[in-house]
DNA sequence: TGTACATCAGTGAACGCGCGTTCACTGATGTAC
DNA sequence: TGTACATCAGTGAACGCGCGTTCACTGATGTAC
């Protein structure tokens, strides 16, 4: 397999791809598709620009692969936060946890449809199929977290989801920190009462 | 008062100004604040680009009045669609025109928070805060349609705008028509009872 | 009535800068003999 | 055991392009005398 002379270990290359991507995915989030710079990825990664093209066809397969990483990251994360926790509870721990300052905050590693919706039309197809898998993920989660009882889960969840996303975005877009806050407080309070999950907790 | 010569009539200055904000407000919707770029602006006000520097400092000024412009636009179209009417078929159609495949693909002339919302962040203070005023005027509007039944018109009205902007933004994010169109009706239904408006009849 | 001059919105060439992409080169390591 | 050679992830200079901004200039019109 190794065939012929090796100068890095093996899985170096796989690994230093990786670099590239998290650094990627966290500045895709931050600047949008058209405000991250190869060489500042790169450099985030301890590299020069040059050697990026040994990874990545060009840019625009590096946004694709990094709105990708953004949502399994993102994904990952909130996983963590509500397991083992039964439905109430869980429900309640992920709209507390997005839909507050503290997401308001994390533009780098909070969830990319808050982070990227609006740049997202601009954007060629290969990007945006990424995002449509992300965000059919994310509904069918929501989804499978509310009450049997309620007639259109998928449909709900579609809603609370577009409702969660628009109120992160807003809360980040204003400047006044106080109109983020009430944003966010009210929005919490809607969706948690749609969902009929239990009261707010948080902040 | 006219001094001394002048070549062109009174308030020609003023009218060409306007034509050039009139494009921007397209154009920062279209591509973004950072996507604009003040040649083609120009172009589209039948100038050419050296000639911006006469009616703005420079193109952050001339953003910062984009965005202004773009929210009085957006609230005078919205306006005209519901005149006339009583509040509970105001809210109906209002919903019905916001949340819809049409608003969908009328990005360059379309309300400004689902254009711009998350590139808002990387603006500086001066244009976040041209946001601010346009966001607080559409949740005071919203909530004046509200039953007086309602506890919290206000809280609920920032709910409301969250997902009517969140549904838009999210429709336009995704490739697939049919994914954004399922989103779209979705919210709508949900939006309208919350709003315990009529029901949903259009598209 | 005619000539010189002032005004100023708009023109278009030029400059500087950032950024995506290319490409000849490096240098540590292994193989061939 | 030693020397020549191959490999290939990574380097860094260079190129081209788009774009914001500057600036000397234009040219139609009015005023001064």
């Amino acid at each position: 397999m190794t065939g012929y002379a090796v100068r890095y270990a093996e899985g170096h290359k796989q690994e230093t791809r990786k670099r590239v991507l998290k650094a990627a995915s966290a500045a895709v989030r931050a600047k949008g598709p058209d405000g991250l710079a190869v060489a500042e990825v790169m450099a985030e990664a301890g590299l020069t620009h040059g050697g990026f093209y040994a990874h990545f066809p060009n840019k625009q397969a590096l946004i694709v692969a990094a709105v990708g990483e953004a949502f399994d990251e993102s994904r990952r994360r909130f996983a963590r936060l509500t397991e083992g926790l039964d439905r109430e509870a869980a429900v309640a721990a992920f709209v507390d946890a997005y839909v507050s300052m503290a997401h308001r905050g994390r533009v780098a590693n909070g969830c990319p449809v808050t982070a990227l919706a609006s740049e997202l039309p601009r954007q060629p197809a290969a990007v945006r199929e990424a995002f449509d898998a992300g965000v059919r993920g994310m509904v069918t989660r929501v989804a499978a977290w509310l009450p049997e009882s309620e007639p259109d889960r998928e449909g709900m969840a579609a809603s609370i989801v577009a409702e969660m996303a628009g109120a992160v975005t807003l809360s980040r877009a204003v400047a006044d920190d106080a109109l983020a806050e009430r944003l966010l407080a009210d929005c919490r309070r809607s969706i948690k009462a749609r969902m009929r999950a239990q009261e707010d907790q948080s902040r």
